[in-house]
DNA sequence: TTTGATTGTGGGAGAAAGTGGGAATAAGTG
DNA sequence: CACTTATTCCCACTTTCTCCCACAATCAAA
């Protein structure tokens, strides 16, 4: 499972060092999408081409399923981990999560997730409102078993 | 499956290349048809056969049926990779998208598009609609699981 | 503390990708 | 048939990418 968080640097060729921990889940490769806060999302095969397979079967004389098809697929990407442990993050998604030479790498359980660090620093003072979280989380029913 | 996005020249002889990760699942050749958008379908032989084989079990008596017909087949090609990786547009094609010397190509899946700058930079701004987009999810129930 | 392994980072060389153009061939036109 | 226009095939150049190696910092264990 993808835990925790890390700041990484991204070097010039756009390259970004997963985290030693998560390297093993990610050993036949993952796929990298844009994420729905301004950032972006690496999942592991069997999650996206369940994803995949899903939105291929809709029709495409459906225009909203045309849109559906280009959010997922237009912003994804197959990535490799290279022999140092990094993935190649492709110009376009480093624009669309305003990646410049640094990065938070951030785990999401199922999936991690990579920041700039300005969004990041958003989020977290989400994160920390304690008295706004304190309620926020009530719709939901989970139970500790 | 086709993913990701590039923007490529198209030459003044009007022909484009084909990002080199697509090229493998075109050896076979491509069909080039118009899409729905004011854009190009390129599909896989074997995509275009079952999605024709669906056409054309459609009924000749219903006349939206013989538009999809006519938009999928008048304006299709079967279109080979030369050499070099890149595929001839006709020039019909190219004005039904309004392509000059750029496109922009898209990953769609089992297809991919080339659109035009302009019109790929409107699509662009619909999907980075994060509102919107998580409605579009919302719609199809798609969970990453 | 020393030693060795692991992790994060940077850079260089070779290979591949993207682009342009010329010459040969084919196709359409008067 | 001659001529023009378009298409196909081939080669060449430049840029980008990918793979490999190197180094410093951190961590682990003896």
């Amino acid at each position: 499972m993808f835990l925790g968080q890390y700041q990484h640097t991204l070097d010039n060729k756009g390259r970004l060092t997963i985290p030693a921990r998560y390297r093993d889940l990610l050993d036949d490769g993952a796929y990298l999408t844009q994420g729905f806060d301004r950032n972006l999302m690496v999942m592991t095969v069997s999650a996206f081409e369940a994803l995949s397979r899903r939105v291929n079967s809709m029709s495409i004389t459906d225009s909203r399923a045309r849109l559906l098809r280009r959010l997922l697929f237009s912003n994804g990407e197959r990535v490799d981990v290279d022999k140092a442990g990094r993935i190649l993050i492709p110009q376009f998604l480093r624009q669309s999560a305003s990646l410049d030479s640094d990065a938070i790498v951030v785990g999401g359980g199922d999936y991690f997730e990579i920041w700039s660090p300005g969004h990041w620093a958003e989020q977290a003072v989400r994160l920390n409102d304690a008295e706004a979280n304190a309620d926020l989380f009530s719709i939901f029913d989970i139970s500790a078993e």
